[in-house]
DNA sequence: CTCAGTGTTCAGTG
DNA sequence: TCACTGAACACTGA
C-alpha cells in the first residue's frame, strides 16, 4: 500500500480529524517492534493534552507538528494505514486487504481521540512500520536524510539530469533511493519508467538529456495523477502498466498487447516491457 | 507447506 | 567510497 499516494491520502485523512484539535487520549498497543524502544505509557504521557498544529508530510513520512515537542512520527512500512471511524462506516476505501467495518479495526497501533470527538487510529499488520517521537523532526533521521519530493520539491529538469549523471547506480535502484527521491517505492519506479520508455537496467548515469526529462516528467506526471486519484487504484488510467503488472504470469502483457517481462533489481521484482523501454 | 511481497536497514563483498 | 547482494525484520494470503 504505502508509497507517496497512500501515504498523502493518509495525512490528508489524519489532517482533517487531528487539525487545530487537542488529544484528549492515546491508547497504544503493546508492540515493542513498531514503537522501536519507547514504552507505550511514555508515548501515552507525551502526546496527551497536546494540540496538533499541522499533519506534514514527506516522502513515505508522516509526522504530527504539536504545539509543544516531541513530534509523533509515522512510517507505514508495506502494511500501515490511518483509520478513522467515519472512513470505515461509510466504507471509504482503506486498502484492499483492510479490515472493513470494525472499530477499532484488527491491528490497531496507536488510538488517539480528540477533543471534538473524533478518533485516529494507525494500523499494521506486519509490523515493518515504526511510530517514533523527535525534537525537530526535519533535523533528525530519517527525515533528514530524505532527498526530493517529487510533488513538494521535484529539481528542474538541468538539476535533474546533473543529479544523474553524477550517480553510476542502475536507474531502477537509484530510484527506490529515499536519499535520491523521496516517496518512490516499487511500482511507481516500474510505472515511471515504462512511461519514460527506459530500460530499468540502465545506468542512471547513461541516460541523454531528453532521457532525463522524460523521467522527471513521468516522475512528476504519474505520483500528481496517483494523488489526485486519492491513491484509489480503480481510478489509474487505464493504459497504466500498474493494472498488468501484479502475479507476474508469463503471458502478461499491457493493454496494448506488449509482453511484459521480470527480473530482480536490487533485490525487488521489477516489472518491464522491452518492446516500449528497449 | 512454501513463497512472494506497495519497505527499510545492515553486514559483507567486490 | 561506491554499489550491489542477501538476509533480516514480521505477517498475511495465494
Amino acid at each position: 500500500m504505502p508509497e507517496l499516494p497512500e501515504v498523502e491520502r493518509g495525512r490528508r485523512l489524519a489532517a482533517s480529524v487531528a487539525e487545530k484539535r487537542i488529544i484528549v487520549q492515546v491508547h497504544c498497543a503493546e508492540d515493542p517492534i513498531v514503537f522501536e524502544g519507547v514504552a507505550p505509557a511514555t508515548v501515552q504521557r507525551l502526546l496527551t493534552h497536546k494540540k496538533v498544529i499541522v499533519v506534514h508530510r514527506r516522502g513515505k513520512q508522516l509526522w504530527f507538528e504539536l504545539d509543544q515537542p516531541p513530534h509523533p512520527l509515522f512510517h507505514f512500512g508495506m502494511t500501515g494505514a490511518f483509520h478513522t471511524p467515519a472512513a470505515e462506516s461509510l466504507r471509504l476505501k482503506s486498502g484492499p486487504k483492510e479490515p472493513g467495518g470494525e472499530w477499532p479495526p484488527r491491528f490497531a497501533k496507536i488510538h488517539l481521540c480528540f477533543d471534538d470527538g473524533g478518533e485516529l487510529i494507525m494500523t499494521n499488520a506486519r509490523r515493518l512500520g515504526r511510530i517514533l517521537l523527535r525534537q525537530a523532526p526535519l533535523h533528525e533521521p530519517p527525515l533528514n536524510k530524505l532527498g526530493f519530493d517529487p510533488l513538494l520539491d521535484l529539481p528542474s529538469p538541468e538539476t535533474f539530469s546533473t543529479m544523474l549523471r553524477s550517480r553510476t547506480a542502475v536507474v531502477k535502484s537509484l530510484l527506490l533511493d529515499q536519499c535520491f527521491a523521496a516517496g518512490v517505492g516499487n511500482w511507481i519506479a516500474d510505472e515511471v519508467l515504462y512511461q519514460a520508455g527506459i530500460a530499468p537496467q540502465r545506468r542512471a548515469r547513461a541516460l541523454s538529456d531528453a532521457e532525463a526529462k522524460r523521467l522527471r516528467g513521468k516522475l512528476q506526471s504519474v505520483i500528481r495523477a496517483a494523488v489526485d486519484a486519492n491513491a484509489d487504484d480503480a481510478r489509474y488510467p487505464t493504459h497504466w502498466l500498474f493494472h498488468r503488472r501484479w502475479g507476474k504470469r508469463k503471458d502478461a502483457t499491457t493493454a496494448r498487447g506488449d509482453a511484459i517481462e521480470y527480473m530482480t533489481i536490487g533485490g525487488r521484482t521489477t516489472a518491464w516491457v522491452p518492446a516500449v523501454q528497449g
